[in-house]
DNA sequence: AGCACA
């Protein structure tokens, strides 16, 4: 008996220790880091889409994402606070995000953009682990300027050639974050009036719509995404009956 | 898988 219960101990400590392999060495950070993000959405959108679902946590000063070979699928949410990053580490952990569940660390390193509120930011070119320093932005008079090719406004747009034919949305994308929420998997004899008892005591509820036809599913509208993304995280998963926990996803426009 | 500050 009391070896077992030592043994269960020794194991509680593996265990414990064992946690940290998951997070190695990265404590905790006002900047989450989160990958496995669905490579297939545009930059602008998908930053948007995450500040939408992430902004509820606490402010977020910035959100970076990159489309570089080394830095698809993954995205940088600075927030203002610990706090406010531990929560959405904590409660967005696996949340399916154009049909990837997110993968959440926190960053490894502070976000230059707090490092400049704090007065600890170092200029890049320390860091950076093989620079050319070519352009050590020495004072030698103005170089002839190269028939203009890398100013400001010479990068390429970002939309130069589009993955899909169609030219946006293909089949099996998810829906991006949007006002109207789709819920799945509700009970045959749920009514509307008992889904709107639900969802209305969530900020800029509209209404709730089913459809005779086909049970079991339901359209539920917000004044807008932040609202509805709200909601859904509430209720998501919510259970109905034994057998009916609501499956909740932005709805197809 | 991949931790940057375009």
């Amino acid at each position: 008996m009391s070896n077992a219960t030592a043994t269960v101990t020794a194991t509680d400590a593996a265990t414990a220790t064992g946690t940290a392999a998951e997070s190695p060495t990265v404590s905790a950070n006002m900047t989450i880091y989160i990958n496995n993000l669905n490579e297939k959405i545009k930059l602008e959108e998908l930053k948007k889409s995450l500040r939408a679902v992430f902004s509820q946590f606490g402010k977020i000063l910035e959100v970076l994402a990159f489309k570089t070979l080394k830095h698809k699928g993954q995205a940088w949410v600075v927030f203002e606070d610990v706090t406010s990053a531990s929560e959405a580490l904590k409660r967005m952990q696996g949340f399916p995000f154009y049909d990837k569940p997110m993968r959440i660390q926190y960053a490894k390193t502070k976000s230059d953009i707090i490092a400049k509120a704090d007065g600890t930011f170092v200029p890049r070119e320390r860091r950076r682990r093989h620079d050319e320093r070519a352009d050590k932005k020495r004072r030698d008079h103005r170089d002839a300027n190269q028939a203009g090719v890398n100013s400001a406004y010479g990068t390429m747009p970002p939309h130069s050639h589009l993955p899909y034919p169609g030219g946006g949305k293909h089949a099996d994308a998810p829906a991006a974050p949007n006002n109207i929420l789709f819920v799945e998997n509700l009970p045959h004899e749920c009514t509307p009036m008992m889904l709107q008892m639900l969802f209305c005591q969530y900020a800029g509820f509209k209404e709730v719509r089913m459809v005779e036809t086909k049970p079991g599913i339901a359209f539920v509208e917000y004044g807008d995404e932040l609202q509805s993304t709200v909601a859904m995280q509430a209720l998501q998963g919510f259970r109905m009956t034994a057998q009916n926990s609501m499956l909740i996803s932005y709805a197809k426009k």
